[in-house]
RNA sequence: GGCCGGGUGGCCGAGUGGCUUAGGCAAGGGCCUGCAAAGCCCUGUACGCGGGUUCGAUUCCCGCCCCGGCCUCCA
């Protein structure tokens, strides 16, 4: 079995075409870092760190590459509304970008290439682009003539005669759906010399540049939000094309986050939930549980129910892997009966939700067997889910171990135990009253009791 | 206006031409417990509306309604 992903181009889920087998190049759009990131930018970090886990623990090795335009109109227009260099902006945001990702335990990627280091690569692009003719300099700008791309909308399937123009303010252009490669420099802004003049690098062209760059001219696999399929990554296609170059074979999106009003969420709308304030509401595991455990490519709407369904589903999972741990001892994540459904629900365009399902059910198989005594069986299953868990970085153990005061456990552990050395003793004189005050006060303190068969376990609330 | 995606039980969220019709949360019942907690079992019978195709459609086709995305920066 092998990973079948959407492909937006074909519009159709297809086995992941690879140039080289067991190796997989990966282009991600990354952020504009303008402003703080939101649980929408993480929700993308989210789900491709799923796919690149899956990707690594199905043997592949894997070049991930996400990039970060570190220079456009509107870090520039905000840093001088600060009053200060636009890179000092650019590089601000992108450690609240890199907080955010680490936060959640995205993989870092491996290179995070940035467009102002990669001027050189993008100027010689777009000097070929101009000598083959595809694209003009134009009063210092340089623009990508869409009409000589005659596969132009194969990516978005839009007719470039029916798209709705914009303003057209802009005189230089020899036809309105021809974009911006360079951008001739306006007094006071960052520049770069350039055969056209001073200037700086268009949007979509870093992307193309910086991609070759790393991967090479023709790739594996092109992956982003969905509002970048137009015009952002038609246009990436058509540079590309039009220097000659294969590009990505397959073209991933993966869906958006709503706010309240079913909108898409974003810093332009003003309905943005940051990261650091979303991080405030909920662990950081349950972020990723509620980020992560729908499909890629659907909607997801942020809401505080949706939070709290995904805290009730990881708190039940972190549950049985604390129990199950605590009467097996520390079991290593092991395959064994039970992976091949779950390994197949994510080869099948990445089925989270399924996979999930396929979860859960060895989780309450484990339960049972934690309830039945078959510890054996029991060592299995941890073993298992864990297994499953490391897959979407979810395993309370090795991911998500209990944060600090790890010293300070063992003081706990006494003082908790005279509490339930006191209770023990109402209770068995039957002072409920008494057995159960002590409980409450417990409670009080976020330290919760349970009884089993082998004795009171607690744990903090 | 063009292109695209979606409307599934109380909520979230998969999926499928018919089969024991995911999973989580919430609800009700039961087991366990002194009571709880944790857990296990059971119950709920859903697919926007109207047509059509079919022996049979939630699943395919057509139309309509509603929601959202893109066409300007955007994960």
């Amino acid at each position: 079995m092998t990973l079948r992903l959407y492909d937006t181009r074909t519009r159709t889920v297809r086995p992941l075409q690879l140039q080289r087998p067991g190796h997989v190049g990966v282009y991600v759009c990354g952020p504009t870092v303008q402003a703080t990131p939101h649980v929408g930018h993480l929700r993308s970090a989210v789900v491709l760190d799923v796919l690149h886990r899956w990707l690594l623990a199905t043997g592949h090795t894997v070049t991930f590459v996400r990039n970060v335009t570190d220079v456009d109109d509107k870090i520039i227009h905000d840093a001088g509304h600060n009053d200060e260099p636009f890179w000092a902006l650019a590089t601000r945001m992108m450690n609240a970008f890199t907080r955010a990702y680490d936060a959640v335990q995205v993989l870092p990627p491996t290179v995070e290439p940035r467009v102002t280091g990669h001027l050189p690569q993008i100027t010689a692009l777009i000097a070929l682009l101009v000598d083959n003719g595809t694209a003009y300099e134009s009063g210092g700008d340089v623009y990508l003539s869409v009409k000589a791309v005659p596969s132009y909308g194969e990516i978005s399937h839009q007719d470039p005669n029916k798209l709705r123009q914009g303003e057209a303010d802009d005189t230089l252009k020899r036809d309105p759906l021809d974009f911006a490669l360079w951008k001739a420099a306006k007094p006071g802004e960052p520049q770069w010399p350039s055969p056209w003049g001073p200037g700086r690098p268009g949007w979509h062209i870093e992307c193309s540049a910086m991609a070759v760059e790393y991967l090479g001219t023709a790739f594996d696999l092109h992956a982003g939000g969905l509002d970048l399929v137009f015009p952002h990554h038609e246009n990436e296609n058509a540079q590309s094309t039009a220097a000659g170059h294969a590009f990505a074979t397959t073209w991933l999106h993966h869906g958006l986050v709503t706010a309240k009003g079913g909108e898409k969420m974003s810093k332009s709308l003003g309905n943005s939930v940051l990261v650091s304030d979303a991080l405030r509401q909920v662990p950081a595991p349950v972020l990723r549980y509620a980020l992560g455990s729908a499909h890629y490519r659907s909607t997801v709407e942020w809401s505080d129910q949706v939070v709290a369904d995904a805290a009730a589903a990881y708190d039940r999972i972190a549950t049985f892997v604390r129990n199950a741990t605590e009467a097996v001892g520390e079991t290593a994540p092991v395959e064994q009966p039970g992976w091949e459904e779950f390994a197949a629900a994510l080869d099948d365009d990445l089925g989270v939700p399924q996979a999930l399902a396929v979860l859960h059910g060895a989780v309450r198989r484990g339960n049972t067997q934690l309830a039945d005594r078959e510890l054996a069986g029991l060592a299995g299953t941890l073993g298992l889910v864990r297994r499953m868990l490391t897959v979407l970085c979810l395993d309370p153990i090795s991911d998500w171990p209990t944060s600090g005061s790890s010293e300070l456990t063992p003081v706990v552990d006494r003082l908790v135990a005279l509490v339930v050395d006191a209770r023990a003793q109402a209770r068995e004189r039957k002072d409920w009253a008494q057995a159960d005050a002590l409980r409450d006060r417990l409670t009080e303190a976020g330290i919760v009791l349970e009884d089993t068969a082998d004795g009171v376990r607690w744990r903090l609330a």
